[in-house]
DNA sequence: CGGGTGACTTTAC
DNA sequence: CGTAAAGCCACCC
């Protein structure tokens, strides 16, 4: 199977519930990837005209939101995900330790 | 076909 | 504790 780990990652994502978010090393390796985070960003910066997906959802290892540069708006990512109940700590970051969604297998 | 790049993560000094 | 480098793998030129 060409494994679309693309496509892996989409769907992960697009499981991410409201209110949730998840990380770049998690869809990694759920896709089996392992380590290739990298990827997953990459893919979502492909996909990026493709708004079926949650990727403001999508936050790195610490819950920054290093993708937010690549959102219409520097604040669009903060924004929306403040939108959806999520807290953010003083270091700007999601809460991970409230709203770290965890895939099951 | 080869090299450079990237929204990450981890280890090493 | 801080910065640097490497590992990872698909995609673009």
């Amino acid at each position: 199977m060409a494994a679309d780990f693309e496509s892996k990652i989409l769907e992960l994502v697009q499981q991410i519930p409201y209110g949730k978010v998840s990380t770049y090393g998690v869809l990694a390796e759920k896709a089996g990837l392992r380590s290739s985070a990298r990827m997953v960003g990459w893919i979502l910066n492909k996909q990026k005209n493709n708004l079926d997906m949650p990727c403001h959802r999508v936050v790195n290892r610490f819950g920054a939101l290093s993708g937010k540069l690549f959102f219409p708006t520097p604040d669009y990512m903060e924004e929306m995900l403040r939108s959806e109940g999520i807290s953010f700590t003083a270091d700007g970051c999601v809460d991970l330790s409230k709203h770290l969604f965890v895939f099951s297998d």
